[in-house]
DNA sequence: CATGGACAACTGCCATAGCAGTTGGCAGCG
DNA sequence: CGCTGCCAACTGCTATGGCAGTTGTCCATG
C-alpha cells in the first residue's frame, strides 16, 4: 500500500530556542507521538522527518535513537523505524512502573527537600484548591504537572528526572487515547496531594513514598488505564 | 593542566558483531566507565574517542547522547563531555531506584511467566546452590546476572529491560569502587532467590514484588552502598 | 611584574554525500 | 496465468568536512 494515509506534516522547527537541533527534534517527535499525530505503526524515516523539520538527518537520527531508548519507537536495522505500539496493557505496565518510580522519588524528596520547595508546593496546593472548586481542569492539569515536576527536581537525581519525564509522556498519551473527557476524582486527588505535601513537610520518606504510590495507582485506576484493584489496595 | 594523566587507550572495536557502530560504541563506553577506566571527571571528546575506537565521530556522538540519558556522562554545550560524578550517595539513590524497579518487574513477571522460564530459573537455582556450596563467587555472579535478566525478559516490557540494564551497570560500578572483595552473604542471597522463584511459581505478584525488593535492598546494605536500615525493614 | 587582548587549538554541533542492505514492482520466461 | 529474477527506490548507517563557540597560551603593553 502506498502512503495514502493523509499524513499531516510536521511544522518546521522554530529557531526560538537555544537548544540543539537534536534536542528539539527529540522533544518535538515525542510530543507528536503522545499528542496522537504520528500514531502507532507510522513509518518514520530519518530523511522525510528531516525535510519536514527543515533540518538535516543527523539530529533526527539522534532523536530517534533516544526515543528508541524510551521505548516510543522501534527500528529494524536497514528496514525502517516505526512508532511503537503501546496498547492498553503496556500502558498499564508503564503506569505501574511510574507509580513505583514516583514513590522512590517522593521518598528521596522527603529526605532533602528544603523550605523554598515546600513553600512552592504550598502555593501549588492553593492553586489546586482553587482549581478544584472552580472545576478548571486545564489549570489543574498545569498545577499537577508543576507539582510532580517540583518533587522530581527536589530529588536532585537526574536519572529519576529523565525517566519520570518519559513516563509522564506516556501518561499524556493515555489521556489522548481515551476519547472525550477522562473521568477524574478531583476532590480525592486534592486530598492526596495535601497528604503528600504533609509527609514531605514531616520529612517522612516511607510515608511520602506510600502516599505518592497510592496516589498514582488510584489516579490510573480512575482514569481507566489500570483495572480496579485486583487485591485490596493498602490504605495509606 | 595538560592531559598528562597516563590515559590508557581503548582498543579498536572488533568487527565480530553485526551491531551498529553506534550501539557498539555505546556498550563499550558504558563498560569502560563501570569498569573503572574512564573515571569520573575524565574528559571525553567525540573525536579522540572516535580515533581510539577506529571509527568516525558520529556513532560516538550518538553513544554519548544515550549515555547522557542514562546519566553516566554530562556534556556542557560547546565545552566538552565528562564522565559524571557518581558518589556513594547517588549510588545509594540509584540502588533504591533499582530496588523499586526490580520489584515491579518481578510483579509483572509473576503474572505472565511461563513454564519454560520457570524451568530455566530452576536450573539457575541449582547452579546457585552449587556455587554457594563451593564458594565460587564468579560463577555465582554469572548465575545471578542470568537470574535477574531472565526475570526482566519475562516481563516483556522493553522500558523495564532497558532501564534495569542501565541500573545494573551502576551496580557493577559500585562493586568496582569497593576495593577488594565486597562482603556478601551467600546463603541468605540463595534463600532469597529461592523465595522469589517460589512466589513467581505461585504467580503471586505482590509477594514476588515484596521479596524481590527486599532482596535488592538487603544486598545493597550488605555491600555497603546503602546504610543499615534507618527504620525497621518490612519482613517479607 | 601585572594585565589585557589576540591567536591557535580545542570543543560540540550540523550538513552533505555516499555506502550497503531491504523492499516492491515489473518485465520476461516457463 | 504463475513464477522467477532483476532493477529502481527506498531504508538505516557511517564518513568527511566545516561551522561557531570556548579555552588556554603567549606576546605586547601599561
Amino acid at each position: 500500500m502506498a502512503a495514502e494515509t493523509a499524513r499531516q506534516r510536521l511544522a518546521p522547527l522554530a529557531e526560538e530556542d537555544t537548544l540543539s537541533l537534536g534536542e528539539r527534534a527529540y522533544r518535538r517527535l515525542r510530543e507528536s507521538i503522545v499528542q496522537g499525530m504520528l500514531p502507532a505503526g507510522r513509518k518514520i524515516s530519518e530523511r522525510s522527518i528531516a525535510t519536514e523539520l527543515g533540518i538535516s538527518a543527523q539530529p533526527v537520527r539522534e532523536a530517534l535513537r533516544r526515543l528508541e531508548q524510551d521505548g516510543m519507537v522501534v527500528t529494524l536495522p536497514r528496514r525502517g523505524t516505526v512508532v511503537a505500539e503501546v496498547g492498553p496493557a503496556q500502558l498499564g505496565e508503564l503506569g505501574r512502573i511510574r507509580a513505583a518510580l514516583e514513590g522512590v522519588a517522593c521518598a528521596l524528596a522527603a529526605e532533602r527537600i528544603d523550605a523554598d520547595s515546600l513553600a512552592s508546593l504550598a502555593v501549588i496546593l492553593k492553586r489546586m484548591t482553587a482549581g478544584t472548586e472552580a472545576g478548571d481542569t486545564e489549570a489543574l492539569d498545569e498545577a499537577n504537572e508543576e507539582f510532580h515536576a517540583l518533587i522530581h527536581r527536589a530529588t536532585g537525581n537526574l536519572f529519576l528526572i529523565r525517566s519520570l519525564g518519559s513516563l509522564r509522556a506516556y501518561d499524556h498519551l493515555g489521556r489522548h487515547r481515551a476519547i472525550g473527557s477522562t473521568p477524574r476524582d478531583l476532590p480525592k486527588a486534592l486530598a492526596e496531594h495535601r497528604g503528600i505535601v504533609a509527609a514531605l513537610r514531616r520529612h517522612d520518606p516511607a510515608l511520602a513514598e506510600a502516599r505518592m504510590r497510592h496516589h498514582i495507582l488510584r489516579s490510573l485506576v480512575t482514569n481507566g488505564v489500570l483495572p480496579p484493584p485486583p487485591r485490596p489496595m493498602r490504605r495509606p
